[in-house]
DNA sequence: CAGGGATACGACTACCTGCG
DNA sequence: CGCAGGTAGTCGTATCCCTG
């Protein structure tokens, strides 16, 4: 009991070292912070502190501002004046959209000087965001692989090999329990051991993009449809809230599929029955989910 | 280094709600 | 009423990490 309670608090203070190497060393650049709230307004404009302006910014400020995304790419943006505030407008619209700001997410804005900003977005949990934007890089990435545009249903027809879970290198719980377990004895035999069966082509599949594998399960491809998404990939690259995705294939289509958070779940659900019907998923397939954006997801399906 | 406890995560079921 | 969508909870498995 004290050695879990030892490890925890080793976990804690490795967790808050690592929190406290990503912080800027003394920046001291003026900033502000805006939170977003999802409105008509907000996706038009932006309006600068008033006292962010007085203490900050030229008297005679530039027309234009500039704003440099989490991904090191620049937005022109143009400020101007209206009912005595200064607003951030045109071009506001395309950083909003590009990066898919949600609601209650936390933006804050670093002035440089010559009125360039670099914007930092933070998820409402706290966390920042580091898959922001689809930048011109994704955009040339997605065009990228548009134009090599691979023909999946060959890379299905490769021997799959079966992989070997191996993983653990002791005994597994299932070996040491009885197996009278009467959850156990509830579930049908095939509807568990999907992990690890993932065909060669998608085990061999890599991206730039952040991506997961998964072997389709009974559940997936069936009543439920629900699509669990491993908690090491939503921590890292999806919001902690609802969001609807754009799910797209080889074959240019796309699904509006519900990404649901919740404490306990994270899963794919509305919508991804009709993904799932219309590819024609079978369980044991191998799908590799690629967010190319951040509310995109394409889909490369290795059939079984 | 093996064994075992603790824990996180994935898979699944059950149940509730809303809508046609 | 049936179906689809959404949520909460349970259980099994994999993995981590401590101990001897």
């Amino acid at each position: 009991m004290q050695s879990s309670l030892q490890s925890k608090k080793k976990k804690m203070k490795k967790s808050s070292r690592d929190m406290e190497s990503n912080l800027p060393e003394h920046d001291n650049r003026p900033c502000f912070y805006k939170i977003i709230q999802v409105n008509h307004k907000a996706s038009n404009s932006l309006i600068i502190p008033p006292h962010f302006v007085t203490t900050h910014l030229p008297k005679r400020m530039p027309s234009e501002a500039v704003l440099k995304g989490p991904s090191g790419d620049c937005w022109n943006i143009t400020v101007c004046q209206q009912k005595g505030n200064t607003i951030m407008q045109h071009g506001w619209q395309q950083f909003y959209q590009d990066h898919s700001l949600g609601d209650n997410e936390f933006l804050l804005f670093r002035h440089n000087g010559n009125m360039c900003f670099d914007v930092q977005i933070f998820y409402k949990s706290g966390c920042e965001r580091k898959i922001v934007s689809i930048t011109r890089t994704h955009r040339d990435s997605i065009v990228e692989i548009k134009e090599e545009e691979i023909d999946f249903s060959k890379i299905g027809e490769t021997e799959p090999q079966v992989q070997t879970s191996g993983k653990g290198k002791r005994k597994s719980t299932a070996e040491k329990n009885s197996p009278s377990s009467s959850r156990k004895q509830s579930r049908p035999p095939a509807a568990r051991k999907s992990k690890g069966n993932l065909s060669k082509a998608a085990e061999d599949f890599t991206s730039k993009f952040p991506h997961f594998k998964h072997c389709l399960t009974r559940a997936n491809v069936e009543k439920p449809f629900l699509l669990a998404i491993p908690c090491s990939f939503v921590k890292a690259n999806l919001p902690q809230a609802r969001r609807e995705f754009t799910f797209s294939t080889s074959k240019q289509k796309s699904w509006k599929v519900t990404y649901i958070y919740s404490e306990i779940n994270k899963v794919f659900s509305k919508g991804w029955r009709g993904f799932a019907i219309d590819n024609k998923l079978k369980m044991g397939d191998s799908c590799v989910f690629e967010l190319v954006a951040p509310q995109k997801m394409r889909v490369h399906i290795f059939p079984h």
